[in-house]
DNA sequence: TTCATTCATCAAAAAAATTTGATTTAAAAA
DNA sequence: TTTTTAAATCAAATTTTTTTGATGAATGAA
């Protein structure tokens, strides 16, 4: 016989996935990065790294966060990696408003 | 005659209110607000206060972040503060599968 | 007027995120 | 093999955000 869960007075559903998205844009230079593969396409980091004009190890970590957060997918191919945009995500959580801007369509 | 802005190489776009945005819904407290704004309407401090289970000046400053981010109306009435979605931002900014979550439609 | 209530603001402390420059890893080229 | 290149990772320093508890402002009631 299976347990009803205890709801508490002030207990709130679990947003924590949602405020990892949210943190991974309130950054200028990852919208700026957002915005460059929205427009481009597949890009490898090396030509984003100029594209963005970010030092290399500055450049990796936010596409990191923006990585786990799920807005972009990767692929490695020898020694370049590559990102672009996972529009599934990208779709779901932003207003078709923003368009052409931080996604595709 | 006018002067042609000087664009340079690497400039971009001034994402500024967005970041502004993004950095706003960034954070569980917050979202938590905007969840119960999203499902109650308009809301005075004090109830917000026993819903969201806050001390009345951290939730005095989560409020304000999510007033300047332009996301949130406010209105006093005598020593009452009520606030509520503004449902225009909102929408502009968050896809409709957020409805009924951080956005009433 | 005095008191109580609601909410905003403030400054200091604490916590979290970002930057920086160096190092490491892995693959490809010489 | 050695060297080079692309990119990830790391620890320390810096910056930004959040928390905390106290104080202040404005309104209305006694």
């Amino acid at each position: 016989m299976k347990e009803l869960p205890i709801i508490q007075p002030n207990e709130h559903i679990d947003f924590a996935s949602y405020v990892q998205q949210f943190k991974a844009l309130a950054d200028e230079k990852r919208l700026i990065i957002m915005n460059i593969l929205t427009r481009n396409g597949k890009t490898c980091v090396c030509d984003l790294e100029v594209e963005v004009n970010l030092p290399q190890s500055k450049l990796s970590y936010h596409l990191k966060i923006l990585y786990k957060a799920g807005f972009i997918h990767k692929e490695t191919k020898g020694t370049w990696s590559y990102y672009w945009i996972n529009e599934d995500v990208v779709n779901s959580i932003l207003s078709e408003d923003l368009c052409c801007l931080f996604r595709p369509n």
